[in-house]
This record gives C-alpha cells, sequence and structure tokens, in this order.
DNA sequence: CTAAGGTCCGTACCCGAGTACGATGTCAAG
DNA sequence: CTTGACATCGTACTCGGGTACGGACCTTAG
C-alpha cells in the first residue's frame, strides 16, 4: 500500500495542495492524466509530486501558470535549441524583475531609515520617491 | 481648458489608464472620488494623476492592489508609526522576493551555460534544480 | 440650438487561478 | 456484502483586476 499508491488524494497530499487543483492543472494541460484502466481509478506516477511542487515553487517566484507550462516544456520536451531560448527570454524577465525589486528595497529601506531619524514631519515620502522611480523611464 | 481641466478622461489619458479603470479605483477606494457639482461633472485634483501612475507602477513591481492601498495608507496617513511597521513588512516581502529570484536567476544562468556547452545529453535539468531549490527550505 | 463627444452609473462580462459541490462510481476493511 | 472513504466528472462559484456596454445626462463648438 506504500509503494505504489499515488492515487490522485495521495499525490495532493504529498504535494500539499487540494484535489481540485491537480484536476485543474490537468484541465489546462499542465499535469498529465494517466489513462484510466476501464472502471477503475488513476494512479500517478511518484515523479507527479515532484511536478506539482515544481509548480507551487515557481509560481511563488512570480511566473503565471502559462509560463510554469514553458518551464516544464524546457524539460519534457527533447527539443533543447527551443529551451535555451525559452530560459533566456525568462532570464531577462527575471533580471528585470529583480532590478525593479531592488530599486523598491532600496526606497523602502530609505522610507525606514527616515522614518527611525524621526526628523521629517512629512515622514514617508515613499509615494514620491515611488513615482519618481517610476513612469519616468520612458 | 488647460490648466484647470482634469475630467476624468484627461486623467486617464495623462495617467496611460482606461477611464474605466479610474473607477474601478474609486470603487475599491484606492483613488478619491470628487465631489459631483450636482448636474454637473466630477473634476480631479492633478495629483490624481500621479497616485494612479503609482499604483500602476507598485503594480508592476508585484505588489497586490490590497497591498499598494496600504502603502498608500503609509502617505495618506498621519499614522508614522504604523507606516514604518508596514514598510518594514513590506521591505522582508521584498528582500524574500529578491532571494527567490536571484536563485531562479542563477539557475537559468546554469542551465543556458549547460546548454550552451552543448554536453548534456538530458540538456535542461531545470526542473531538479527548482525543486531542489524549493520545497526543501521548510 | 443642436449635434458630437465626454461623463455617470449600473450591470455584465472577461481572464487567471483555483474552490466547492453533487451525483455517481470504485475500492477495501470489517 | 455492506459501509464509508475516496475518485471521477461536470458545472458552478469565488476573487482579483479589470473591460465593455448601454442609456441618461452634461458640455461645448459650430
Amino acid at each position: 500500500m506504500q509503494i505504489h499508491e499515488s492515487t490522485i488524494g495521495a499525490i495532493a497530499g504529498q504535494a500539499g495542495v487540494n484535489v481540485e487543483t491537480i484536476r485543474y492543472y490537468q484541465r489546462i494541460g499542465l499535469v498529465r492524466e494517466p489513462t484510466r484502466p476501464p472502471g477503475g481509478v488513476r494512479r500517478y506516477p511518484p515523479d507527479t509530486v515532484e511536478r506539482i511542487r515544481f509548480i507551487k515553487r515557481a509560481q511563488e517566484l512570480g511566473f503565471a501558470l502559462g509560463e510554469v507550462a514553458e518551464l516544464l516544456r524546457l524539460n519534457d520536451g527533447v527539443r533543447c535549441r527551443d529551451a535555451r531560448g525559452l530560459a533566456a527570454r525568462k532570464l531577462a524577465l527575471v533580471e528585470a524583475r529583480i532590478r525593479d525589486l531592488t530599486l523598491v528595497r532600496r526606497t523602502l529601506r530609505q522610507l525606514i531609515a527616515e522614518c527611525d531619524a524621526g526628523s521629517a514631519p512629512d515622514c514617508c515620502p515613499i509615494i514620491d520617491s515611488l513615482s519618481a522611480a517610476g513612469p519616468r523611464r520612458n
């Protein structure tokens, strides 16, 4: 009952998601749906758990499910050349995000420092700083 | 007609958003709705544009509108102490995101380097790396 | 004054990412 | 063999973040 179980519920438990979530991922093609033995119950290979954990992890990092699907195709597909391009595009995306967040971090740190200095009567000039850092990029 | 306009359409134009979006922001309390002169049309103070730009910028940086509302309260509110705490929590969040993304960046770089090396028959071990970096944190 | 274009307002719709639910089927332990 | 837990499936609902639409009203240029 241990080595081969992996019904949907077991998988969900191990991956820490709702059964419905797995069903949803199957609907959108993120997780393969094992063929069902006629009049039986689907059994999932154990790496399904890893796959779902990967999805969840990537999602936390700010990838939408569509992007996650692409990332997974890197691995699933044999098409290494496509993969490289995809990874490169993703990398650029991630780097941009890091740059932006680094800016936000600096702003927040300054804000906190100013608050701590306790000086400013107009403490918390966060809007000014952020909107200055903002659309001026264009 | 220039100096005092700021009808909703003008504001939307300057901020680069849809009129409907401003209406939406008003519904959810992100943007103040100026009182309407009876049988007339609302006029918006020019800083509304800045506010909306700020919202859009913060959103791009990964803040949900609810979080943006909190950020804005930092500035609107006189409650500097609360503001500091809020900013500090936001900062922690941003730092965590940066750390995570830095990991992803490294993974993607490695992946690309490996692809370029052209060696691996199982090119693109991105799932392995990411899921290793992933839920193991628990 | 009138016509065009903008505002106001409510309501409905969209997408992404799930969650919930109810009917029916399957499986395993007692 | 029955009972209870779980699986399957379809459909509907939720929530965030908007977009679209239609009818009424307002404003302004010609």
